[in-house]
DNA sequence: CGACTCTCTGGAATGCCGTTCCAGAATCAG
DNA sequence: CTGATTCTGGAACGGCATTCCAGAGAGTCG
């Protein structure tokens, strides 16, 4: 305590939404959506609740922060001069690892239309729609299509992260599931039967694709006609 | 009350799981999602959280519950001999007005694949789209994408869901969008303001419906190159 | 250099939630 | 009648988001 002994001008870093976001991305990341509380984040931030609520202005807007600053990197920076298919593939399948990888994202983007993060994607969209050639009175249900698809598979993807980090337990959870068709009333579910071993050895990032390219397919049929 | 008197045995209903479930539907049809706590349930049904503790595991377990009632109300009947497509479009069609009815479904549909209300949907979608002649290995594909489809719109109509019960609720709340859409930065969000006007005038049950027609015509294109 | 103000902090308090506990009422089996 | 069992409902308990508020730090002005 020297002189005045400010060793570090206030705080060795002052708060700051940035610094709560990133915080919150953090937590999310290790512990998921149900782990961020105010109180865990205020420990980590080595402050109190009441601080964190002057620059942030309650759990909602914490959510959209940390899910806008996640996907607009995404979504960001991507193929060049592809074909259009190729973006909307590239463009899918940046969201679908991102989402992987931050599962909370899923829930969050099902659960905000119209927010920034899903217009964003909704623009991305758009534009390659458009580039597709798709009649101007079709590109909003192409788009849409497209964008709904995608935030379903989202949903399913975060409802499903729960306690499956390592690839072991990944393919334990399908042979659990393909397990429990197999075994499911013949009369009331043959097709679910039917297709239960087809899970056990299925890949989510290629079948996604694959919807995507059905999609897309559908797209390109329907403007040729 | 002739010889003993009991003019209600025990008490005027009992307390049944049935009856819990139904009491849950009708608080969630009220006031949505977040207004179904089990205090509000304990008074609707003239008793305490206890008793509805001894009848239903916890809070999960009753939306599950209420789901499944309500879905599977709705899977069940429906087209008789109709083309494979259209009796997609009806399932898909009558899925989309449960949802509108019940705003909650949307949510708790996204939130839970694998479980039973999923399942059904899955089986009946799966088994149209076989009789469509999709062959064996496409069969997975086609019947995810299209209820991965369904569940993104689904929780997409759930989260707009706020606060408009009206006709004129709705009609404002699209014109609000509209015209915020309208008045996004012309650079970042060219095809966006593009199609802002569409969307003013445009009717969700149809833009649904069409996007089913896309999927449809993307499985019809993938089997028949 | 003081005093006043404004930004920002963080600990304490509030009110609601899901869930558990438990004493006891109603019913049933013998 | 008696003991066991099923079922009830009010009273906790711990945790949550959020609000309150006394006051610390840092600029500003006379």
């Amino acid at each position: 305590m020297a002189t005045k002994a400010r060793r570090t001008e206030r705080r060795e870093e002052p708060l700051s939404r940035e610094r709560i976001v990133e915080a919150a991305i953090g937590i999310l990341d290790a512990v998921g959506e149900g782990g961020l509380t105010f109180r865990v984040l205020a420990e980590r931030l080595a402050t109190g609740p009441g601080a964190i609520y002057w620059h942030v202005s309650g759990k909602e807007e914490l959510l959209g922060a940390a899910t806008e600053v996640v996907v607009t990197g995404t979504v960001l920076g991507g193929a060049g001069g592809a074909s259009p298919q190729e973006v909307i593939r590239d463009l899918a399948l940046r969201l679908f690892d991102a989402i992987d990888a931050h599962p909370w994202i899923g829930g969050q983007l099902a659960r905000s239309p119209g927010q920034s993060p899903t217009l964003q994607v909704f623009e991305r969209l758009g534009r390659q729609v458009q580039a597709l050639g798709v009649p101007r009175p079709a590109r909003f249900t192409a788009a849409s299509t497209l964008l709904s698809y995608i935030l379903g598979v989202a949903g399913q993807n975060a409802a499903n992260a729960h306690g499956q980090e390592s690839e072991q337990d990944r393919t334990e959870f399908l042979d659990g599931v393909s397990a429990a068709w197999a075994n499911l009333d013949p009369d009331a579910y043959p097709f679910t039967r039917d297709v239960a071993e087809q899970l056990r050895e299925h890949d989510d990032r290629a079948e996604f694709l694959a919807g995507i390219d059905l999609v897309l397919a559908g797209i390109a049929a329907s403007h040729a006609g």
